[in-house]
DNA sequence: GATCAGATGGTCT
DNA sequence: GACCATCTGATCA
């Protein structure tokens, strides 16, 4: 059996020189195309990441802001760590730290088109709304992962168990790049109100997954 | 397709 | 006490 982490072929799991390697802009961009994968004692899920947006320091509309608190400790890790925090009450967002250590910068995971583990993505996703998730219907695949709370759900991926985790170790990692070749659009964030301006958001130019399009 | 209200609770002012 | 990096179902079209 293969470690579905490190890949058994070309595709190999990001390590930290790759999260170090890029400022945070650049690497929102890059990561669309490369594969998230959790690997969870119900199952492995995977997706391919389609849509990202970056937050920065100096950037009203990122947590790190103000300054560094108890919520948002994470942001301010190396490269390459896991921050999840809850917004709403009642979801969870996955940001992939970026920068150097103690800056406070972090890309958003938005959007993944599942590849892997998808009957367990469902099972999470009816488990959670309290109504069923059937991946073969009309949209039902489209709506497992199509937004940053969806796909924390879906991948099963929890505070706990993975804020402040590192990419390049933990049971939470990237790999790839598993798709190229596409275009990709930049467009302003969603569903905030500071920094509402700045063009920050990418995604898979016509990709399905992404959450708005 | 679009738009809108409600759920729901941690975090920071 | 106000503010959310959201999702869902209802409603209108």
């Amino acid at each position: 059996m293969t470690n579905q982490l490190t890949g058994g072929g070309a595709v190999t799991r990001a390590t930290t020189s790759f999260y170090e390697e890029y400022d945070t802009l650049t690497l929102a961009q890059r990561l669309l195309g490369y594969e998230l994968v959790h690997e969870s004692p119900e199952g492995t899920t995977a997706g391919i990441i389609v849509e990202t947006e970056g937050y920065l320091t100096g950037d009203p509309a990122c947590h790190a802001y103000r300054r560094k608190t108890q919520r948002n400790a994470a942001m301010f890790g190396p490269a390459g760590t896991v921050y999840v925090y809850q917004i709403y009450g009642m979801y969870y967002c996955l940001n992939v730290v970026t920068g150097p250590e103690e800056v406070g910068e972090a890309v958003l995971i938005r959007a993944l088109q599942p590849t892997e583990g998808i009957d367990l993505m469902a099972m999470r996703r009816s488990e959670a709304a309290g109504r069923l998730f059937d991946p073969a219907t009309r949209n039902g695949l489209r709506d497992l992962c199509n937004g940053p709370g969806k796909l924390v759900i879906a991948m099963g991926i929890t505070q706990p168990a993975h804020n402040f985790s590192s990419l390049e170790t933990g049971t939470l990692a990237i790999r790839g790049p598993v798709l190229t070749g596409f275009d990709m659009v930049t467009t302003t964030r969603i569903g905030i109100t500071q920094g509402a301006d700045l063009p920050y958001r990418y995604y898979v130019k016509g990709n399905r997954f992404v959450s708005k399009w």
